[in-house]
DNA sequence: CTTGGGCTGTGAATCGATTCAATCGTACCC
DNA sequence: GGGTACGATTGAATCGATTCACAGCCCAAG
C-alpha cells in the first residue's frame, strides 16, 4: 500500500540501509546517493512509517502532557509552553485532557504508557500517585505540573499554591473584608486545598475574619456561577463580603451570577478576587483581581526537567522548580 | 526491559497466540486460561507496545485533529466534541495546534501521517489544499472542521460564516449603526474573509452604512486591544459608532481597550458584537454580543463523518453537514 | 606492488504484537 | 470403532525502519 524503505530502495536502485542513512545520517551518504533517494521518495510519496521506527528504536519522540482540564485558558498556555520546549528538542506533545476526573486521568496514563512515551508531565487529580511512582519505577521519567509532593520523589514545577491563597485572602482583608467566602472546585484537588490553606491562614492573622468553603463539582464558569446563584439566596445582611475562587473561571462565573444575573455591586457590596490571572480576567465586567501564575514557563520548564532526566537517568531526582504567585489588582476588588 | 507478549507467554505456560487472543479476543479463550495469563500480565506489568501492534496492523488508532489556535475557547470545545466522539469508537484524538501558521500545520500533518492516523479533521489556514488532496489521495480521510470547500471534494462541518457576518453587521444596522469597523484577524483565513463579506452584504442593502477593515495579524485577545487602540487615535466623530470583530477574543481586547482603558461607552459610543459567543462573552466588561456556533457539535460530528469514511471508504463524498450561526444579543449592542 | 585506512554502501537480524493455518483434544453420533 | 465437529491452542510468518558487522573501492604511503 504505502510505499516503505524497501520499495525507495528499489527504486534508487540503493539498499535500504542506504535509505535508512539518507533520512537520519544524510552526512554519511555521497551527495549524489541522497539526492537519488530523496528524488525516489518524492516520486513515491514515501513516508516514514513511525511505528515501525519506535519499535526498532525502542521509544517514541512524543512526551505526554495530561492536564486538569483542557477548557482552561490557564492549562491551554501551559501546553503551548510545553509544546514550545519539545519542539526545539525535536519531539512533539501528546495533550490529555483528564477533565478532573481519575478514571480519564488513567486511560490517558495507559494510553501513554502503550505508546512509549518519554516521559509524562502531569497535574495529578489526586494525591494517589502510587501509579505515577509505578510508572517512573518502569523507567519513565514523570514530572509533576503546577503542583509538588515532597519526599515522593517526583520532578516538579509548581507555584506555591499556599502562598498563593494566603496573598489572596490577605488582600481581601486588608480592604477591609471580614467574611470571606471560598468558592471552591473538589477539595480533593491539591491546588484547590492548598489556595483554601494559605488563604485560611491569612483569615486566622486576622481577628474576626472567618471563611466559609463552598465547595464545586468541577473549577468551570457554570460551577462558579451555581455557587454564586446559592450564596444569592441568603438575605444580603448574612451575604460573605468577599468571595475568593479557586480559579479564574469560578469567578467569571461568579461575576456572571452577581453582578450581571442579581445585580451585586462588586467590589461594593461583595469583592471578587480569582486565581490563574487569565487573559479574560481583565476583560471581565468588573476586571478580575487575581493571582498569576507564569503559566507556559511553568510547561516549557517541565519538558525542561524531563529532558534533563532523559539526559541523565541516574541524575539527582525531585528537584522542585518554585515559581511565586504573584497579586494582580484590579476593579473587583476595588483596586 | 519492558515485558513482551512472549515473557506473558512463558510465564502462563501458554502461547504467544494466546496471550494476544486473552487481549483482543477473550471470549475466544477459556476462563481459566484467560485468569492465567491476566495474572501473568498482572505480575509482570506487562503493557502492550502499541508501535508492534500498529506495524502489524497497519493503523493507528488515533485521529489528528489541527486546530487555528488552541488558546481560542471555540477550537477548545470543538476538540472536546471531536475527544467525545472518538472516545465512544475506542479511538483517541491527537490535538495539533497550527497557530494560525501554514508550516505549523505542514508539520502536523507530516507527524500525523507518520503516525499513520487513522484520519485527520483540521481548520486549515489556507486556501492552499493540494496538501490536503494529496494526503486524501494517499487514503487518508481528510475532514474540515469550521471551514467548506464545496468542490474540493472533502467532507465538510462548517457554519455558514457569511450568513453569520451577516446576521451580526444586520444587527448592528438594525440597531442604527451606519458606521461599522470590521476588526478582522488576517484575511486568508477563510472565517475571517466570509464574515466579513457577509457583513459587507449586510451594510451594502443599507443606504449610507460603510464598514472599513482593520486587519490584525492574529485572532487574539492582543491583537484585538492594539486594533481598537489604534482605533482611538481618529477624533471621536471619526471614529466608527460599531465595531464587529471577527472572534469574541479579538472582541474582548477590543472591550478592554475601548471601556476599561479609554472610558468609551459601550454600546453608547461604540456598540461591540464578536462572534463565537465563547464562555467568557457573558462575562465581560459590558456583556458580548456574538454569534454562536455550536463548537462542541462541530468537533463531535467531524469525527462522525470521519468514521463514516474510515467505514466505507467507496461512500459518497463530499458530505458538507452545515450549521446555522445564531444570534446572541447581549449589552455590548444594547441588547 | 602491497598494505592500510577512509569512505560508501550492503543486507541480514531485530524490535513485539498479531494473524491464521494447522494441530490437538474431547465429545458426540452413527 | 470410525468419523465428524467444534472449541482451544499453537507458533511461524509478518509488518517496516534501524542497526551494525562487513565488504568493496580507491588512494596514499611504504
Amino acid at each position: 500500500m504505502a510505499a516503505s524503505v524497501r520499495d525507495v530502495a528499489a527504486a534508487a536502485g540503493v539498499s535500504v540501509g542506504t535509505v535508512s542513512n539518507v533520512l537520519n545520517r544524510p552526512h554519511k551518504v555521497s551527495a549524489d546517493t541522497v539526492e537519488r533517494v530523496t528524488q525516489a521518495i518524492e516520486r513515491l510519496g514515501f513516508v516514514r512509517n513511525d511505528a515501525a521506527r519506535q519499535l526498532r528504536v525502542g521509544r517514541s519522540r512524543s512526551i505526554g502532557l495530561i492536564v486538569l482540564d483542557t477548557a482552561n485558558p490557564f492549562f491551554a498556555a501551559v501546553a503551548r509552553g510545553a509544546e514550545a520546549r519539545a519542539d526545539e528538542a525535536g519531539m512533539s506533545v501528546l495533550l490529555g485532557n483528564a477533565d478532573e476526573d481519575a478514571e480519564r486521568e488513567g486511560r490517558y496514563l495507559e494510553l501513554f504508557r502503550e505508546q512509549r512515551v518519554n516521559g509524562v508531565l502531569i497535574t495529578p487529580t489526586t494525591e494517589d500517585v502510587a501509579r505515577l511512582a509505578r510508572l517512573r519505577d518502569a523507567g519513565t521519567p514523570v514530572v509533576l505540573v503546577d503542583r509538588e509532593m515532597p519526599g515522593a520523589g517526583f520532578d516538579s514545577v509548581s507555584v506555591d499554591d499556599v502562598e498563593g491563597g494566603y496573598v489572596a485572602a490577605a488582600h481581601l482583608l486588608a480592604g477591609g473584608r471580614r467574611r470571606i467566602a471560598f468558592i471552591a472546585g473538589p477539595l480533593s484537588i491539591r491546588q484547590v486545598s492548598d489556595r483554601l490553606e494559605g488563604a485560611r491562614r491569612a483569615v486566622e492573622e486576622t481577628p474576626g475574619a472567618t471563611i466559609e468553603v463552598w465547595e464545586c463539582p468541577s473549577l468551570t464558569v457554570l460551577a462558579g456561577r451555581s455557587a454564586a446563584t446559592s450564596l444569592l439566596e441568603r438575605r444580603p445582611s448574612e451575604r460573605p463580603d468577599a468571595v475568593f475562587a479557586a480559579n479564574d473561571l469560578l469567578a467569571v462565573g461568579a461575576i456572571q451570577a452577581l453582578a450581571i444575573m442579581a445585580g451585586v455591586r462588586i467590589p461594593d457590596d461583595i469583592a471578587v478576587i480569582g486565581y490563574d490571572d487569565i487573559d479574560f480576567a481583565a476583560a471581565t465586567v468588573v476586571p478580575l483581581s487575581s493571582v498569576r501564575q507564569p503559566a507556559s514557563v511553568i510547561g516549557y520548564t517541565a519538558v525542561d526537567l524531563l529532558l534533563a532526566q532523559l539526559e541523565d537517568p541516574q541524575g539527582v531526582r525531585e528537584r522542585n522548580v518554585r515559581f511565586r504567585p504573584e497579586l494582580v489588582v484590579r476593579a473587583s476588588t476595588g483596586g
